[in-house]
DNA sequence: GTCTATAGAGTGATAGAC
DNA sequence: GTCTATCACTCTATAGAC
């Protein structure tokens, strides 16, 4: 019976959508174990710190896709420019068109932040510097660089926010393409 | 004993605060019952729907403050800029400077969305249309205006979390300007 | 026998409702 | 204050791979 199937990093994803879905204290260990199909002896025995150290598995793992799909070009693309477009692609697949939502933006804004407040600033702040890198590099100055890398961070989180209020994802792509239309200098 | 203080509206702001700090799942009755020094019973007095009731209360009356302090001053201040020059102050006074989460947003990003999916819409919209509304007034398209409203309210959104995140509040400030700024052109 | 993955009954605490 | 349901979590038991 055992060995059968599941590995550690098999279930991240579905704890992360479990996670999306209900919010970290709406995501009760029931309905994990739902999703996953696994018993609660399996869920404990991968994460034997519980609720928290999957909720914080799930932010590494985001994390490490950001830095691997997102931040690494931004900083290391020769071509500043297409490191940046490739960055407005990547997000709009990952936030599937304004269809999913951003498990680090929601957890900034509810009441779980304290809990993972470092794993969420070094998120945004990571962005944030690779980003502001490759706007130096594309020619910006440091302080221009600084402030238009905040306005696109900002913007993407916002718009992810209206998207969803609104129920119109739309405003999702449109505001994407108006924040790279920006960066190029309008 | 009964009788002596306690009116619905008084203890509306604090639920707010509650619901703002701990999020909808974690703001528990006790917590709630803790910060109002309201027993139990007079709680499902006031509020017999339970935590949706007055989750739904509290919505409404931000909903009530923003039609008041910032959605009519934009749709009928003679004077179109300055009724756009007021919603800014008046956003920056309510979120102390980015030191207070959007209600509004959070539950648009978690779990509860479904729940209160038509409030949170509202809400959304009106703002969006009474901005828009002003920004014709102020001499730009109706498209523009659409344009424009949209890239405001996702910026306040966007800079709220980031503001959180990053926990740097000040970025909610310069975001305002920034914000302001765009609309009158550059 | 040992180790890892599994299942799930059972723990006390606390939830929301009344 | 009292109710029941559900919470996060523990524990014991077990199946199969070595």
């Amino acid at each position: 019976m055992a060995r059968l199937i599941a590995e550690r990093s098999d279930i991240i994803p579905l704890l992360a959508e479990v996670f999306r879905t209900y919010g970290f204290e709406g995501a009760s260990i029931a309905r994990i174990t739902e999703v996953t199909k696994l018993g609660k002896g399996s869920i404990y025995h991968f994460f034997p710190g519980g609720k928290d150290e999957m909720a914080g598995v799930v932010l590494d793992e985001i994390d490490n896709w950001f830095r691997v799909n997102v931040f690494k070009p931004l900083r290391e693309d020769p071509d500043a420019w297409h490191g940046i477009a490739h960055m407005f692609t990547q997000v709009q697949q990952y936030f599937l068109s304004g269809n999913r939502v951003c498990l680090v933006g929601a957890f900034a804004l509810g009441g779980e932040r304290d809990r993972f407040a470092s794993q969420v600033k070094a998120y945004f702040s990571e962005w944030d510097a690779a980003l502001a890198s490759a706007l130096v590099r594309a020619g910006q100055s440091p302080e221009a660089a600084k402030a238009l890398s905040k306005e696109t961070l900002g913007g993407i989180q916002g718009a992810l926010v209206l998207a969803r209020g609104l129920e119109k994802p739309d405003i999702f792509e449109a505001t994407l393409k108006r924040l790279q239309e920006r960066l190029r200098g309008e």
